[in-house]
Formats: structure tokens, sequence, C-alpha cells
DNA sequence: ATGAAAGCGCTAACAT
DNA sequence: ATGTTAGCGCTTTCAT
């Protein structure tokens, strides 16, 4: 591979004219330019971002903070922000966590000592401290911690009573919930609008708790509508979560929706797939994707950012699982 | 962040006695390593990857060249690669070229830029010469592209024969193919199983092609079903058209697998979550994953590979949409 | 056993 | 307008 040496020697100039001319800054004469210019073509001459990184302590690197690429929700996520990287000249490390401190400590000890420029953090592991003290910017998605990091989340919480409220019009009486781990906020959002829906309209409800995991929920599901066989709608805190339900209601020979009707969480394009296609709220997720890196490159590159925090609105997507007008 | 020289200073030695402690090279007395160990801690110091990069030439990264880690194949493969990568120290890159040959190049300068140590390519852009061209180690997934460059793939034509051959004995009498784009070798072999199996028994056939896409897919089915509605099984070069032969049935008011069985092909995750569950021909993706990446890294420190080309056998997943025995 | 110094490829301050 | 050079953080050869 060529260097900036070779470049300057074919050209009969110094590194430092085709620095020069590489960066377009300082003063450049036509001719010099021109020598360049075919000196860079003849040699095929690709600058060297590592030597770049090294002097800028910068590396045009962003890094994707996950749990894990596999869960469905995952990939538009990830899809998004490399989109608009890419339009930025941004390459995008995706590391997956496992919701493990230890591995989400390892990348982003690894990320940093290849100077990556920003971090996109889905996981919900670390402080807030633990993320200041990395010193460089980032993003929250899909929740926040304190007010000093941008964030980009959905509105949980409505989303939840648009679902709950839509079970409840449909003419469900009896709603179960299969809420997230209490630990994480996202998933108590959804459960507080859930919740908030049920009193207000003092409707009979049932709430359990899962991993976001179809066979943690559909043995969730077994167990309850086994004890409460009355129950006519479930809501879910994600459409994962909800595959998990509509097992359960085939294995017990229950008709969708017309015994039972179902809405869940999110609107990964896997809902779309089911048979019965899955009513769900559907979060923004190609949106929030390129919102956040959006967000972390205008920090990289010291643009102000004029609001700090957005909040996307869910949307109900009625299909099948629900009974419709 | 501190630098080799702040541990050197701290630690009262030089730099390149830091360096042959951090690097266990070169000989270094008791003391001076114990000294280095203390300055290292109480810095908190971390070498730098990308001034390492740059004198090696190297830089621990791996690029994972794939057509949309949107597309349900790729996520537990980008999975398995990354988990194998992490195990010898190495950060994985995924690419989304969306088969577009400019994309798949810019990725690729942008990677060598960073003296990217090697690439997994599964896409089927360009030319066995172009990868050549690159000069670093490189695999390729689900295809081979001439002898030299090693390869990772499954067993195509196979697995299409034993899926075709168990719809055949499950009773089907007319099977409708649904092939994938002819200038996938893939969907090629998956169709000359196809061929093999209907030819040999003289089943009855109709051969559509579509993208991988379900849409497409369902489309295709629904004119073809239309034309014949004797057709009782389906075989599908792919899950997510298997989806779309699925969403066509129903559609028709056809019963899965009463009236007309289905199989898919490749055994993605969603498979299993889909209502009927989808019987399929099940590729080992994971295992797919880790071996094109233990190929990789195994050329990256220039061990000997006993193989080039593996090919790796598939299985028969019998789910809901067949008739079982 | 340890240190000084050159060099990986590039940028930018400084000199001319 | 252009060239010389120090330096980014590290590794390694060559002295000592």
């Amino acid at each position: 591979m060529a260097t900036i040496k070779d470049v300057a020697k074919h050209a009969n100039v110094s590194v430092a004219t085709v620095s020069r001319y590489l960066n377009k800054k300082g003063y450049l004469s036509k001719e010099a330019e021109q020598k360049v210019k075919e000196a860079i073509g003849a040699l095929n001459y690709k600058p060297n971002s590592v030597a770049r990184s090294l002097y800028h302590k910068t590396s045009k690197m962003l890094g994707l903070v996950i749990p894990d690429i596999t869960n469905p929700f995952f990939p538009e996520l990830a899809r998004a922000v490399e989109d608009v990287a890419l339009t930025y000249g941004y390459t995008v490390v995706i590391c997956n966590t496992d919701e493990d401190i230890d591995k989400e400590k390892h990348y982003i000890e690894a990320l940093k000592s290849k100077y990556v420029d920003g971090l996109i953090i889905a996981t919900h592991e670390l402080s807030e401290k633990d993320y200041l003290d990395l010193g460089i910017p980032l993003v929250m998605l899909d929740r926040t911690i304190g007010e000093a990091i941008p964030s980009v989340r959905s509105n949980n919480r409505e989303g939840a009573k648009l679902g709950t409220k839509y079970l409840i019009e449909q003419g469900c009486q009896f709603i179960a919930h299969v809420r997230g781990p209490l630990t994480i906020k996202t998933a108590y959002d959804r459960y507080l609008g859930f919740k908030d829906v049920v009193d207000q309209h003092q409707t009979r409800h049932e709430i359990v708790e899962s991993a976001f995991d179809i066979d943690e929920s559909k043995q969730k599901i077994l167990k309850i509508l086994n004890e409460y066989p009355e129950i006519d709608g479930i809501f879910t805190s994600s459409d994962v979560m909800a595959v998990g339900a509509l097992k359960a209601t085939q294995s017990l020979g229950l008709h969708v929706p017309e015994d039972i009707q179902i809405i869940g969480f999110d609107g990964i394009p896997l809902g779309e797939m089911l048979i019965p296609s899955l009513t769900t709220i559907s979060q923004s997720i190609y949106k929030m994707g390129t919102l956040a890196c959006r967000l972390l490159i205008k920090q990289i590159e010291k643009k102000p950012l004029e609001e700090l925090h957005f909040v996307l609105e869910t949307e109900l997507k009625i299909r099948e699982t629900t009974r419709g007008e």
C-alpha cells in the first residue's frame, strides 16, 4: 500500500503538500494540486485511517452496545444506526453484552483503546457515573440515566395505555399483563401505563412477570390462564412475549381473537409474519436508531444540541390478534 | 489516558522496559517487572490499540460483510462470529451492503485503511480476483468462489432433496417450488436438489422464482395456486419465503397442513415462532458462523488449514406445516 | 537487564 | 506557496 511519502515522491512535492491537498487546508498552488492528484491516482493511494487516528485521537468509529443482536428488536435498530453512520462517514461496531456487566466493560475498554468517537448504549448495566467517566460522547437508547446524557426512547407509559384501552374497547373484561423484569425501566413504564387504565376503568386484571423470552412468557401465561380461565385479553410487555402468549393460547385450544385477544409491544417485523398477525404497540424503531445516531454525531462534531431527551410516540397497529372494528 | 511514557516515568524505567513487560518479550528483572506492574495499576494504564495497529499493520478487527442484518438469517450468524471473535480478542465490524457493489467496495476500503485483519464475506457481489487483490485473509460464507479462498456453506442440494422427499412421503402429489434468484448459487443448488427428487419420483411440479422476500413470495404463490389449485405441497428456498407461502394459503382459506403442506429452508428462529410452526430444512447457522470465524483467525495467525472448504449437512426439522407421522 | 532511538503514516506548527 | 520536522503511542533493533 502506498503511503503519503510515496505520493510526495511521485509528485515531487513534500508530504506536507500532499497532506494539505488531502485535507483541503492551507495554501496550495494549482500546479501542485494537479501533480498530487495525479500521483494519488497513479499509486491508488488511500490515506491510512490508523495513522490519522493516532494523531487525532479519533477514529470515525461508533460503538453500539446492545444486549443481543439475536433479539428481534435490535437488527432494525442497528441497521438504522449504521445507515446514518455511513452517511457521515462513520463505521459502527456492534457489541453484544448479553446483559453481562463484565462483557460490557470489556467491550467499552476495547473501543476506547481504539479511540472510538462515541457510544450508543441500549443496555441497562452500568451507572451514570461509569458512563460519564468514559469521557466520550454518549447517547442512551431506550432509557434515560440522569439529565446529562442525551437519550432517545419511546413513550412507553402512553403506549401501554393505548394498548390496554383498546383491549377494553374491544370488550375485554379480564386482562392479564405480562410485564418485563422490574429492573428494567422500560418494562416498568409499560406496567404503569397498563395499571393507569385498568384502575381507571376498574377492569379486572392480573399481572405476571417474565423475561423477554418466548418460552418463559408462554409458561407464565399457561399458568395464569389455568388459574383464571375467564381471562379474555392479554397485554404483553414485548412482541416476543406475545408470541409466547399466542403459543400458550393455541396449546389450550383457545381461539384468537374470538376467545381471547392479544396485544404486544415493540412493533418488530416478526409481528406481521405471524398468523394471526400480531396487534401491537409499535415503536418507531428505525427512527429511534437514526435519531440516536444523529444525536451522537452532533455531539462528536461539537454541534449544539437544542434538545437532550427525546421521547417518541408509539402507535397502535391493529392486526389480527384483536377483534377489530 | 495514561501512555506508556507515563508508566515508564512512574516506574522509573524506560518505555522499552514497559513494552517488554506488556508483551512478555525480552529480558526483564523481577524488580523491574514489579515496578512496572505497580505503575500500570496506579495509572490505570491501558495500551493504546491504535498505536499498536500503526506499528503492526494489524488491528484485531474482523469485518463481516453481509447483505442486511435485518434479514433474519444474519443475526444468529453475526452472533456466532462475534462470540468466537471475542474469545480470541478480536472485534467484529458488521457491514450491510444491501447487495450493492459500491457499498461493499466502500466498506472494504474503509476497513482496509483501518488495517482490518480479515474478512468474512457472505455476499455475492465481487469477483474472486477482487477479493484476492485485497491481500488479506478471507473466508467465504454460504458460497465458494474458486479454490483459493476458504469457504463454509451448507449442503444445499442435499437439503433440498431431504425436504422434497419428505413432502412426497407425506403424500404430496403436486409440489410447487419457490426458488430464489438465479444468480445466487445457493438458491440454484436448492433448486437442483428439488429437481433431482421430483424428476426421480416423476412428481408433478411447478417452479416460480422470487426474491427472498415475504411479499413477493406470497404474490407468486397466490398466482400459481390460482392457476393450479391441485397443488398440495410447497417447498420454498428460504423460511422467509415460506412465511409468504403461509400467508398466501391462509388468505385463500386453505388449511395447513391438511390441504397443503409447506417446507421452508434455513431454520431461522422465526420458524418456531410461527403458528403453525414451520417445517424446514435447517442449516447450522451458528455453527457456520463459528467455523467461518475460526477459519479466518487461523489464517490471520498463520496456522495451517488442513481443510479449505467446509460443507455442513442440513437437517429436516419436522414441525407443524407438514402432516407428521 | 536496560535504555536510546528509529520508525509505523499522518498532521500541523514553524520556517522559509 | 512549500518544505522541514516534531509528535501521536507503541514496538523493536541496537548499544551498553
